[in-house]
DNA sequence: TGCGTGATGTCAGTGCCTGACATCGAATGG
DNA sequence: CCATTCGATGTCAGGCACTGACATCACGCA
């Protein structure tokens, strides 16, 4: 089996999830891996490029849906409005329903320090994404930057909410939520929403 | 030699940077770096923790330095005031005289995805340490954070302005610049300074 | 002068990751 | 219905990062 199977990216994703939550990120080699999904260590490296980046490769469709969504938002949007209106839409469609999936991908990443590394650079993309389409709207290059990073600060508040809360509740609520106490708490008299 | 000259550790150091730069960091092997230290590929290892470590040695004593800044402080002194003072005091004296080598270091770091990964969690482990030292200052958690990572936001592009400058000038006067910079774009009526 | 101690060397081994080449299964065209 | 082709997978060999265990050396101290 393996050869035909269909899906092997998928069973490859699967195994690594169920491994690393059973004994840990570092005592799973990619050889046990590639056995669970019935294919080989080679075959892993053929679909995803390294060991951590299994856990992450969702990572370019949030991306350029992300900044789809900046891009579609209303001319009139302020830049931060906009970024965080994408992030809760996006957000939403991405993570709805997976909320047990994102709990233990979470619990796996936060107790290693090279898949937060791994993290970190993910969202450092995503917020340099988005800091480009914002400038693609005509907003001046350290606005947007500085709208896309507390953008991105926003959504990793209120994703950590999302993942820890007991009751269900939508991500794009609690993105909005944190975005509106961010700037009650930050900004006072400001205008950037 | 090796087994009773000085200093292995900044001979390590020195012989990666050097190597790094000649031929890039993924064409250089650890037993490279030991051979040109005089030294072995196990030494090396018990200096740094990894290949990459060798270029952050430093980080240590810098997050230190930027606690104490902080907590030293006067009591008067705003968040975001205290942090960006903080970045500005001890900026200039870990990196006062040593614009070259930031500059040869910071270009390699740019050109090799690894290392800017290393250098993400370095800054997030500063971020989060100049949080904690604002929260014993009696700042309430979110706005610490919140100026915490604002702080380590403008230092890196201060430092990235400093690094690029065709002229001497403290790194000190970037940081204080870039933040007035930033007040003025981010929160025109604000009072988080 | 002998001895302990910390730094270094040596050696063997594991695991991540890659290149080169073989093989299989399915689609395609005749 | 068969031959060809092509993409996905397997096999194999090897480089390099990193680690544990143990030997060895230089130095300080009794």
């Amino acid at each position: 089996m393996g050869r035909w199977e269909p899906n092997a990216r998928g069973r490859l994703a699967e195994a690594a999830m169920a491994l690393y939550g059973e004994r840990g990120f570092e005592q799973t080699t990619v050889a046990e891996i590639a056995e669970r999904a019935g294919l080989t260590e080679r075959t892993f490296f053929r679909h995803f490029a390294d060991k951590r980046e299994v856990l992450f490769s969702g990572s370019e469709e949030l991306r350029s849906a992300l900044v789809d969504a900046v891009e579609s938002a209303p001319a009139s949007a302020a830049p931060l409005a906009a970024v965080v209106a994408a992030l809760a839409q996006v957000g939403d469609t991405f993570f709805a329903g997976r909320r047990d999936h994102s709990r233990r991908r979470q619990a796996i990443i936060d107790a290693n320090a090279e898949l937060r590394e791994r993290e970190l650079i993910k969202l450092a993309t995503l917020a340099s994404a988005l800091a480009g389409a914002l400038r693609r709207r005509g907003v001046p290059g350290p606005v947007a930057s500085l709208a896309a990073e507390t953008g991105i600060a926003v959504f990793k508040v209120a994703f950590e909410r999302w993942v820890a809360a007991a009751s269900e509740g939508s991500l794009a609520g609690l993105v909005r939520e944190t975005a509106d106490q961010l700037s009650a708490v930050a900004a006072p008299a400001t205008e950037m929403q």
